[in-house]
DNA sequence: AGTACCACCTGACGGC
DNA sequence: TGCCGTCAGGTGGTAC
């Protein structure tokens, strides 16, 4: 589930409920998700603590704390933090839980887990270090023009590269492309850069109203069609293809190669 | 730099 | 009902 959009209801959700709360207890249900630090030393590092911001960038969730430290969580495929004041509510997968001085907890679910979850002191050194590239929604196209600069080949992986522009994932990707009609093998160096970069903004807005707001799509979207045979609203087919070993849905009709 | 392939992990789904 | 392959909106490492 979780690309820019879903992230960033993530992120205002953990602001909405548990920004300001003294942690009184860190249990690691799941060693597997930590990344780079053992439980006890998420616990020490949490505990006693309290998150008093938040940040997003891409797909990465940054938690600061009264420290200074931030405690960052990657979703993976299938990752969500759920907030509850009841044990009864306590998720199925949940692999870490953060439990607050006032009784309510905050876990963080992750049926396959391929999220990760770490400390680190700086955020932006974090991010270079794993050379994620600017985030996808605070880019202005002078920026987002930079940042294809001396890239080659199909722009559909471009699109999922996060070291281009961070926070686009497959769904969302094959949205963007068909909002702007490019075919997903089209070459970096042919397409219209300007119309990418403003369905870029377009969708993921969007994506944000959906996942914050509970808004539909609109009808215009691919999205509700996802999968091969379903109609296009333009009355063509939706075919697909493997792009960079991720199927790929898009609509010959509408987007052509140029 | 790009691409192809493999791996990580778990569950759901379709076919036999 | 059970087994098996395939698929899933993520990333990382390898080799070419």
């Amino acid at each position: 589930m979780p690309e820019l959009p879903d992230v960033e209801g993530f992120r205002q959700y953990i602001e909405r409920t548990s920004l300001d709360q003294t942690i009184e207890q860190v249990e690691v249900r799941d060693t597997y998700v930590l990344k780079g630090i053992s439980p006890k030393g998420v616990a020490r590092a949490l505990t006693g603590r309290r998150f008093e911001s938040t940040r997003r960038h891409g797909k990465y969730l940054f938690l600061r704390m009264d420290n200074g430290r931030h405690f960052y969580i990657h979703f993976g495929m299938t990752g969500q933090p759920v907030y509850f004041k009841d044990m009864a509510d306590d998720p199925r997968f949940d692999r870490l839980l953060i439990t607050f001085t006032n009784g309510s907890h905050l876990a963080y679910d992750d049926q396959r887990k391929l999220g990760r979850i770490g400390l680190t002191d700086d955020p932006d050194d974090f991010l270079s270090e794993k050379r994620i590239g600017p985030d996808a929604l605070s880019l202005d196209y002078e920026g987002f023009t930079q940042a294809f600069k001396g890239h080659r080949g199909a722009i559909k992986p471009a699109l999922l590269n996060q070291g281009i522009v961070a926070g686009m994932g497959n769904l969302y990707a094959d949205e963007i492309l068909y909002q702007a009609r490019i075919h997903p093998l089209t070459p970096i160096e042919k397409l219209d850069l300007r119309r990418l970069f403003k369905c870029m903004k377009k969708v993921l807005e969007a994506g944000i109203e959906h996942t914050v707001e509970g808004k539909p799509f609109p009808d215009s979207y691919l999205l509700s069609q996802r999968g091969k045979g379903k109609d296009c609203p333009c009355g063509g087919k939706v075919e697909s293809l493997k792009i960079g070993q991720r199927t790929t849905y898009f609509c010959p009709r509408c987007q052509s190669l140029p």
